[in-house]
DNA sequence: CAACTTTGTTTATTATATAGACAAAGTTTT
DNA sequence: AAAACTTTGTCTATATAATAAACAAAGTTG
């Protein structure tokens, strides 16, 4: 069924566009959303006054003035409702709860004994659960869960693969809507990320960017003309496993010569146990190569430098393709930034097609370890918001 | 500035819905196209009688009965006006007459003596007002010209980069423009193949597909969530500089391993000589090596299967990124089907991780040589159609 | 203190979609 | 063949929401 317009819908997405321009540019008065989005501003008055009456917007004092009557300034109501989001990792859990602006108010970590689904499920519920009671009381309560997996997850939140986790067609979002009454959301972990740093790790909202998140293995997270891309099924951007070595090393998706087996964490510590900088049985071995780096141990800087060249290659596989104009690299690796941007920026400069460089901006995730909290929050959030016009 | 949403906004969606409503199922009645779209039958009732006020539309007989008064079919006048498309090729000028549906209805082809711009761009306007000239009388008139190249085109139509003609920097929108008083519009060559293919080479409208133009070099044109995706400044696709060998080939662009040094036309013709199949002053190579694998020369079957098999490298990175559900081979390369499919087909099946397969389609272009200019055709109609709301 | 500015509300107007009545032209049932 | 039903397409009354413009409120400037 295509969508037809009419003045409901009309109506609707004035209301958006002006809830949205009242949290972008908070404190606001009526006047100037008015000006900023071309809206009459009587139409401007009329959808603000039911904005206040949702309690998604407040007035606050009056604003300075500027040669005439002071403005009434609006400030969007992000204590009107609660998030809870989890960061469901290989070995751990992570789980906030977020308002409607995105910003933390409570967090709690957790280890997790056992990668098995049995003995994830209960536990990742009952953190759920205590997030929830904790969440302070406010007019829509908690509006939704969202859960980042590292996982090919299908578009109705199913988990289809979970390598690193072992786990198999699992219903994720089904199972938790089950437990709890509240719209759930999942999404693929580097796809969480490439959100959450879009909406609140950068000032200025990029239209096209490449997220690209390293632990043990790689995984993408692609935002095109600012919208998340999943592809047809919802699996896009598993780009780790692109091809960057023929006849390369052997990958446990069954390719050789996969990216991640070269610039990952997983191929990091390989590489270490092989030249002896590690030895197998060390426990923590990432958080020991970076202590080595950061004592000036030359082996393992070196080493990190290669892995960065290695990340490079793929950095610059993608830029070609997408013409990104951010690309930024999170997870664990964040910690590696001093020895590995410079290899990477190198690789990049000298071997991507001239034009790509010109506006191109390679950072490092602003959000740190909650960028796919942050994205999971986002992403519950705004579709409450979406869903919440009358 | 924003889009503001008014009672005129909601006109022109409307009409336009109905309007493509008509395309894609021409014929059809005011009924038909009302239940379809869930407008009202009243507003179908006025907005059609607009449309063939601008003769976009016209009643043709009574249909048959489904047990009631008989409807009037509509049809879409795709006579109401004209679209002159070139494809401007290394060594060549296709230039095409497309009625509104798309449909070539004159064609003419010819080879260019020499790539430099200033020996191209007298032949391509002279080609272009014939086109113009020999365009049937109708209401609209040539409503646009399009034309495609091998080369980076950034958003407003200036060409940045085109290695295999050696221009650089050259703006051809403002120029053609400046010549016809006509909107122009440029685009690179597998975008618009994309694009062509999409709209008229296959019935059911892929939302996610990956078209890859293999001739002497390798393009890509993406279409994602049913449009033309081009990057941050329009030169997204150059898939064809992503390294698939780690410090393999010297390419031009300056990078070691491009897929198109080893999947390319160019890649292949090298090879023939290198294993003396070819010697270096064969005239027309590529058609030559075609012919020899047509007579049953294993040499050549063999070259054309370890070219498919590059082939389908660079294609699994691409399906690991996208989660497309149709690839499109056009180009050149539709020749060399028989012998590269089977070689593409076997490592895409054993390569891409196990869900992409599921639903994905992998055929080779349709509309042979026209997919370009039929493209630029598509671009240019559609432009039109757009615009035309009063 | 008068003149001007800016903000925000109110009112009359306008454009458009919708529901439903209705006419036209067919088919099916009796 | 007549009556009853169906489907198509137009027309009219109504509702909704955006807009322009008037206006009131509350400030600044000279």
């Amino acid at each position: 069924m295509n969508r037809t317009w009419n003045q409901y819908v009309v109506k609707q997405e004035n209301k958006t566009l002006v809830l949205s321009t009242i949290i972008n540019e908070t404190p606001i008065s009526r006047a100037h959303v008015a000006q900023i989005t071309g809206l009459n501003k009587g139409t401007v008055s009329s959808l603000v006054s039911e904005l206040i009456d949702e309690e998604l917007v407040e007035e606050s004092g009056p604003g300075e003035s500027s040669g005439g009557r002071r403005p009434v300034m609006l400030l969007f109501n992000g204590k009107a409702g609660y998030s809870v989001a989890v960061d469901l990792g290989v070995d751990y859990l992570l789980g906030v709860i977020t308002d409607l602006t995105g910003q933390i108010v409570y967090e709690e970590k957790l280890q997790l004994p056992d990668p098995n689904f049995e003995v994830v499920f209960p536990l990742l519920t009952k953190l759920i659960q205590q997030l929830i009671d904790r969440a302070p009381k406010s007019r829509y309560g908690v509006i939704g869960i969202g859960v980042g997996v590292p996982a090919v997850v299908s578009h109705d939140g199913e988990i289809l693969l979970a390598p690193n986790l072992n786990w198999k067609k699992i219903q994720l979002k089904q199972q938790l809507e089950q437990v709890f009454d509240l719209p759930v959301y999942i999404e693929n972990e580097a796809n969480a990320g490439a959100y959450g740093e879009m909406r609140y790790g950068f000032d200025s909202m990029t239209k096209h960017m490449v997220y690209v998140s390293i632990s043990i293995g790689i995984g993408v997270g692609m935002i095109l003309d600012g919208k998340l891309y999943t592809g047809l099924s919802g699996f896009a951007g598993e780009v780790g496993h692109m091809t960057i070595v023929k006849n390369g090393r052997p990958c446990r998706c069954g390719n050789l010569g996969c990216w991640e087996r070269y610039a990952s964490e997983q191929a990091l510590i390989d590489e270490a146990v092989t030249r002896q900088i590690l030895n197998q049985q060390q426990p923590d071995p990432f958080k020991h190569l970076i202590e080595l780096a950061a004592k000036g141990n030359q082996e393992a800087i070196t080493l990190f430098e290669e892995i960065g060249t290695y990340i490079g290659i793929g950095l610059t596989n993608c830029i070609n393709i997408f013409n990104p104009e951010q690309v930024i690299i999170g997870n664990q690796f964040i910690d590696a930034k001093q020895w590995i941007y410079p290899a990477i920026k190198a690789y990049v400069d000298h071997h991507t097609i001239g034009f790509h460089q010109l506006d191109l901006k390679i950072d490092f995730a602003r959000l740190g370890v909650y960028s796919t909290a942050s994205g999971m929050a986002a992403f519950t959030v705004e579709n409450f918001l979406l869903s919440q016009k009358t």
